[in-house]
RNA sequence: CAAGCAGACUCGACGGUCGCGGGCGGUAACGAAAGGACCCGUCUGAGGAAAGUCCGGGCUCCGCAGGGCAAGGGUGCCGGGUAACACCCGGUGAAGGUGACUUCCAGGAAAGUGCAACAGAAAACAACCGCCCGUUCUACGGGUAAGGAUGAAAAGGCGAGGUAAGAGCUCACCGGCAUUGCGGUAACGUAAUGGCCGUGUAAACCCCACCCGGAGCAACACCGUUAUGGGCCGCAUGGCUUGCCCGGCCGGCCUGAGGUGGCUCGAUUUCGGCAGUGAUGUUGAAACUAGAUAGAUGACCGUCUUAAACGACAGAACCCGGCUUACAGGCCUGCUUGGACC
RNA sequence: GGCCCCUUGGUCAAGCGGUUAAGACACGGCCCUUUCACGGCUGCGACACGAGUUCGAUUCUCGUAGGGGUCA
């Protein structure tokens, strides 16, 4: 993630959990605030007690992912930021570690973010057919 | 063919579109220039365990550049390998397996101390019952470790001789120990002789031999910012090594935008030759193979593989050598046992 | 990323290798009281997990898991 598309100090996440419209979907919770730079920023939460490190880093390449994919549909420039969201799921083997978390999938994941951003009101169209993720849905 | 043993390799492949980190080159804005992008091109981009942080080293700083003592920790059959190790290799011994082979923190209990609950007469200077002998005979004294009972463990095992009853008291075999001879670098093996004496525990203290200064890349260095600041403690404490002694120095401690270097050419990797049973050593040729800093490998499509589904464990953070732990499959080599056929 | 420490009932916690695993609070029952509280009696309930040493392990050794502290 270039560093123009990222926001990494902790003021700036302190300031969108304050102030920031905030909505929750099954995967994540964002909040969003509108912004004077010249383009949206993304910022990222992923807990420990997500999973490990590869179960962390995938969840973050796919909001990457999806983010890039909409980022010239919003309505003006936004910081969007994703906290990554947990269910531990009663570990089938009690000696297991607790990381029997669900890491979705790409297209779960896409789904969730527009659907969070088009209920705040941020992304310019409306429908949900007008999703502009290519080749994805293409059923076979 | 079946069951198994040991070792090695791999971690989907290929193509396409979009996206990301790093190197190199170029260019736009901006700059007088040097330069310089999030733009363009090109090369490149996670593991066998990257993990746990359990050992060993490199590297950096402190100490050694004041001296000493004591602790403390580690290793533990023998020989070899290595930068080093607690690792590896080859042996020895013991245990397990028909076997291939596997497993073992494997020194000393005759230097000393401690502990061994309960049960039992007794847990290491053995006499409760029993057996034998004697006497003043329902008792006492003496002898005795064959038998009983307890226990995790009971005074080498078993048989014969022997005896009042017994006892390694004597003898054969087995086991242990000591001495000597022979083989072996050694651990040890083996033969002869000797006497029979002492349970277990050292992952109890300990003894013996050998090894170890402390801290860690958030080290450390530089630039910048600042602080000649703010707060706390205080006259004998505090810091400089875990403790102590002597000596020395300094009042002490806390509080903080950032950036750059360290940062990847190294006990390196690949393919061979030679030496060695092997670990490994040596030598020749070739190669350069992540370097991020909230942290780069992802998404989608097609074909192949598959009964079907990409599908285990898992993400470098200064770098190496090991160990340990997690783990779905695939594939190759050698060997063992059993069966069938020729 | 490095370096340390801890794990015993619901909570806080003692514990020489041999205990019925001490105790306190909490919880249940009974007594006391007109009732509640206090107090008394009584009960329930635990050694994180897996190996090893040992006759015997909460304790000693090794590994695993979980939790915590600290360093720019």
């Amino acid at each position: 993630m270039k560093d123009s598309f990222s926001v990494k100090n902790h003021y700036e996440f302190r300031r969108a959990y304050n102030k920031g419209l905030r909505k929750g979907g099954r995967y994540m919770v964002v909040n969003v605030l509108r912004s004077s730079r010249e383009n949206s920023r993304l910022g990222l939460s992923v807990s420990r007690k997500f999973g490990n490190s590869v179960q962390r880093n995938r969840f973050k390449r796919l909001v990457r992912e999806s983010f890039r994919k909409i980022r010239g549909d919003l309505k003006g420039n936004f910081d969007i930021f994703v906290t990554a969201r947990f269910s531990e799921r009663a570990a089938a083997n009690p000696q297991r570690k607790l990381r029997a978390v669900y890491v979705p999938s790409s297209s779960e994941v896409h789904r969730d973010l527009v659907r969070i951003l088009r209920t705040l009101g941020v992304l310019a169209y409306e429908n949900a057919n007008d999703d502009p993720e290519p080749g994805s849905r293409a059923e076979t």
